[in-house]
DNA sequence: AAGTGGTCTAGACCACACT
DNA sequence: GTGTGGTCTAGACCACTTA
């Protein structure tokens, strides 16, 4: 007799029918939201996990090998699995997609403008399925490439999900390691919109280049694990010196 | 006693160390390159090629499985295992990330303008690593969505893999597809670069704009499944309507 | 009814990393 | 040495499709 809430013998009616990896994978991945381990933290061994859920070691593998392909935790033979963590490595190259022409690259900075709390444009709120009246946390910054301004970014974040991050003195440059460790948001995806713009007057001034020259507006909707909209962000990018980069398959 | 190729008991040195079903994978791609089986033809079942290659059926399922992640095969519980083929939605949908603003994927048009057999630029050389004396089959088009141009675009095609391609009199506007019916090239993947420049007086023609308008310029280097670069390509796009559209994780 | 892929289990052994 | 994840196997049963 078992109480497992993953007796599948057990499960309910057919048309809720879901593996029990899948179960498996999908409770996991709450604990991990909830907290019970943090990034960087190393989970139990396939057996413990195993037996704490009442199946066998090789459902909860192929439990966590999907965790893995969804980049929620990493695995390292011979030593655990561990809740992944936004590193530096992470945050500047799996979410930067921007690149200088004929270079491999480059670790990029970023500069601080301006931090406000105000009341949420409207495309703010469609972008970010907000209300009327929430308010959203607006972060202007301006990022560095080989010693030369490549771009701008407007940035939106719901107060719903960063309390009071308007009045931090000490926001990093590293945004998305900040998001996770202050403020339990792990970035999970990003929605980008690309489309090709001219420079205005504002643009010439912030990247130190003539008004009338193209620049690529990348427009981004970030998720979170949870599945929820956390960010809406503008970039405006120099295009003589950069590209944008990606790979289909 | 066994004969097989895949008996990993006797397998090489160490260093050349590979787990049976990744030899079982390669194994497996290398005939679909060959053609021993064609683009929608079925596989055999699991238990048939596990029989065949001397492993167990679990070690096939999960080759199968991994050639499944690289849309090389598509797997249907109760049908079969299929050798993966370029329909037109996959070729419409899957490389062309451009879509009109505020609406789904509308299905694009292409219209032939030029097809011309020439020494390969440099440019092209570079990106697609020729020798200085080879040709190139150059293809412009111009696409359609929504009864209104969209964009342009420049193809450049080795003469080795696509041989007399440009003495054919039939070349459709699903490129991909003829590709792989043709002249055995399967698009596997492709790198795409994307700036932002200036419509000349010829995008101006082509696309019924005004010169000085800003466009998104997308260089791609196409990739088969035998890992060749086949093909290079350079979209000029309107940006007012349309958007480049990616998704990261 | 027969055949296919999908799930789940159990157990053996291997490769790797830390102590 | 001990414990971890990685590979491989074998077998049972389920779900789906086609005939």
């Amino acid at each position: 007799m078992s109480n497992s809430m993953f007796d599948h013998k057990l499960s309910g009616p057919s048309l809720a029918f879901q593996p029990l990896y899948l179960q498996v994978a999908d409770y996991i991945k709450q604990l991990i939201v909830e907290r019970r381990w943090v990034p960087g933290e190393a989970l139990p061994s396939e057996f413990r996990l195993a037996e704490e859920f009442n199946v066998s070691q090789g459902t909860v593998r192929k439990a966590l090998n999907l965790l893995t392909d969804d980049k929620i935790v990493t695995r390292r033979q011979g030593v655990g699995t561990f809740v992944s963590e936004h590193t530096a490595q992470d945050a500047l190259f799996r979410f930067f997609p921007l690149q200088a022409d004929g270079k491999g690259a480059d670790l990029p900075k970023a500069e601080l403008l301006s931090v406000e709390l105000c009341p949420a444009p409207q495309d703010v709120i469609d972008a970010l399925q907000l209300n009327k009246k929430d308010k959203v946390t607006k972060l202007v910054r301006r990022r560095i490439l080989d010693n030369e301004f490549c771009m701008s970014e407007t940035i939106y974040l719901p107060q719903s999900f960063f309390p009071d991050i308007h009045q931090s003195s000490d926001i990093p440059h590293t945004l998305y390691h900040y998001y996770q460790t202050k403020f339990n948001q792990t970035v999970h995806k990003t929605q980008d919109s690309i489309k090709a713009v001219l420079a205005d007057e504002t643009d010439a001034k912030l990247l130190a280049i003539k008004a009338g020259e193209p620049l690529l507006l990348v427009s981004r909707i970030t998720e979170s694990i949870e599945g929820k909209r956390i960010e809406y962000r503008l970039s405006r990018c120099r295009s003589d010196h950069y590209h944008y980069q990606i790979e289909l398959d």
